[in-house]
DNA sequence: CAAGATGCTGGGAACGTTCTCGTCTGGTCC
DNA sequence: GGACCAGACGAGAACGTTCCCAGCATCTTG
């Protein structure tokens, strides 16, 4: 039995241990640890008296002591370079609902697109001996040190985007695919100057879809490529690239946007400035974020299959845990195109 | 020194641990934890040694022991009915930021706005030894029991929505105060009947933010209700209420909503049925997320001052985390109303 | 029926910290 | 010069779990 010292009235109840379950059932910690646990090798007479007495005691198990004596805390870190990024958010959620049916829970953390920051969140986690990471690296270069180094002790999963030459498992989209969609489309609606306004090629997505509108462009009949104009995944920079765009008459056919975000700071300062789209300008987008439907005109998009890129992380996650070691896997997955009316000849 | 057995090339490497930094320091674990704790008691000679072989082995403590030793993880748990919710996933970022201002971990839960979910989530995360929670509850009254069981061992703090009686400090915004400024706003612009489209009563903020409509209206001179038309925070059920707003005509002068979510699934069903905004109907959202003020027209709205929001309730739960035990604490900041084109006369 | 299996069980070490003791040194004071 | 005190340090218990190992019945088998 153990001793109850007085305590304050209201003070936090002392919990009940599994020695506690084990007294109370006539066991040994040991049997109770082995029926709990789901072990196995223990007689049904037993196993039901401690399974009696755990739910009569209001057993709950202690998941620190559990995870020093497994060397692992049984949970996920996440790193994303801010969750107030809608397409993040959208990610993070998805996430949460993979990882809940893997019974991991989900420690977040923010990095603000900071390496910096970054470094120190991962050492967090790594301290708090997360069972694996997914993340969304802020830069594709100088990401790469902290990384490394928490890589050490855990299986990475990067999605979303990734650093040069990282030795770990990536999941994301097929941003070449993706972009060559978007071009097609415009080219289809009778467009012929496409500018780019996207993320400066800090982040991986940023290159690879600069990349693609370059390579793309002259492969496609009747483009042409318009203004590159280079900055973040923000409104603001949107808003700043169309202001250059009208600066620097004459106005391309169609605007490519490197994200939804980007392409909604476009559209809202096209329209301020008095300029119609799609009539005169056209707009599309990238990542198919909830609001690209509701904004107005609706935007065309590149749209990611948020879910699928979840469950596959957390699918490849689990099998680094579970010790597999085999070659970094790489899974690029065929973006659709949403098309709507931001795009559309004609449809003004 | 440890015995290293063979492993493997590419396993991961044995941890240093603080028993290594002691022994390659000359002193005892006892002394090693002293210093790197910053407990004091050691002499600068023997701190400087141990400072140094920490460093040099590239020590990392161990956050899941220290945890089991003190009892308390230290982290804190958020729970949130939602993170693709625009506002909630900006509440989580702020409270991300605040709690890393305060050095806590913060560890991710999503009810789905699900009482059950709700409670395996809370019971998850008391079993991995929360310091404190966070939390938005899914229903005013159903979450009663899991957060009463939870609040039995860590200390809990209520934002945006709140549980009827429940014991627990509580942060959000004054609903009423809110609610007043958007109808005294409608008035000025000449409104007369305002409908108001919102969140069914199982909320908090759906019930008191319907409390006040009712008991505003009659008090704002010229003011008139409209209908009243109750679902859940979502696009979807905006454009639903929108329809059958457009199905009983006549229709009212302004759409008062219980959500920028809501009001954005309003405006969207009016422009596509050709009923514009704000010229023949106004509408006001409330929560002040990013979109209110990019979509098309830019939406009038009650804003919630989400870092204030998150900085007071990591405040409250570091005070109970410290072991203060006095009374529970209500705080209710005043919004502010953000005055935009959605609600203005003459502005269409 | 001896000898080995087999099935259940309990003792106790281990996970990596922190923290309470007790010990030891050296200094101060009467 | 003996008693006392303060400061620095080490030994070891504790946190709550899992799991290896040994013990002891009960069976099987030749």
């Amino acid at each position: 039995m153990r001793v109850m010292e007085p305590v304050a009235a209201e003070s936090f109840p002392q919990p009940v241990r599994l020695r506690d379950v084990a007294a109370a059932a006539g066991v040994s910690t040991s049997t109770a640890s082995r029926v709990l646990s789901g072990a196995g090798g223990t007689s049904s007479a037993t196993a039901a008296a401690v399974l009696a007495a755990a739910r009569r005691l209001d057993y709950r198990p202690n998941l620190i002591a559990r995870g020093l004596r497994a060397r692992s805390s049984g949970m996920a870190g996440i790193v994303v370079p801010g969750i107030g990024n809608p397409f993040f958010a959208e990610l993070v959620e998805a996430l949460e609902a993979a990882l809940r049916d893997a019974d991991l829970d989900m420690i977040l953390a923010d990095s603000r697109g900071d390496p910096a920051d970054e470094a120190r969140r991962l050492e967090a986690l790594t301290d708090r001996q997360v069972a694996g990471l997914i993340m969304i690296p802020a830069r594709h270069d100088s990401s790469a040190v902290a990384m490394r180094r928490a890589h050490r002790s855990v299986p990475i999963v990067q999605i979303d985007r990734q650093v040069d030459g990282f030795p770990a498992d990536y999941v994301g989209v097929d941003n070449a695919l993706g972009i060559r969609h978007a071009l097609e489309h415009l080219a289809g609606q009778g467009c012929r100057s496409v500018a780019f306004v996207s993320d400066e090629t800090a982040s991986s997505t940023g290159r690879s879809r600069l990349d693609a509108f370059r390579l793309t462009v002259p492969r496609v009949p009747g483009l042409v490529a318009g203004p590159v104009l280079l900055g973040s995944y923000t409104i603001e920079f949107g808003r700043k690239a169309a202001r250059e765009l009208l600066s620097s008459r004459p106005l391309p056919d169609a605007v490519l946007c490197g994200s939804d975000i980007i392409a909604l700071g476009v559209v809202r300062e096209l329209h301020h400035c008095g300029v119609g789209v799609p009539d005169a300008v056209k707009v599309t987008g990238f990542d198919g974020i909830l609001f690209s439907e509701l904004c107005e005109p609706p935007l065309t998009t590149v749209r990611q299959p948020v879910q699928t890129i979840a469950a596959e992380s957390v699918r490849l996650l689990q099998l680094r845990m579970d010790g597999d070691d085999a070659a970094v896997r790489r899974s690029e997955i065929a973006p659709s195109l949403l098309v709507r009316r931001s795009s559309l000849a004609g449809a003004g």
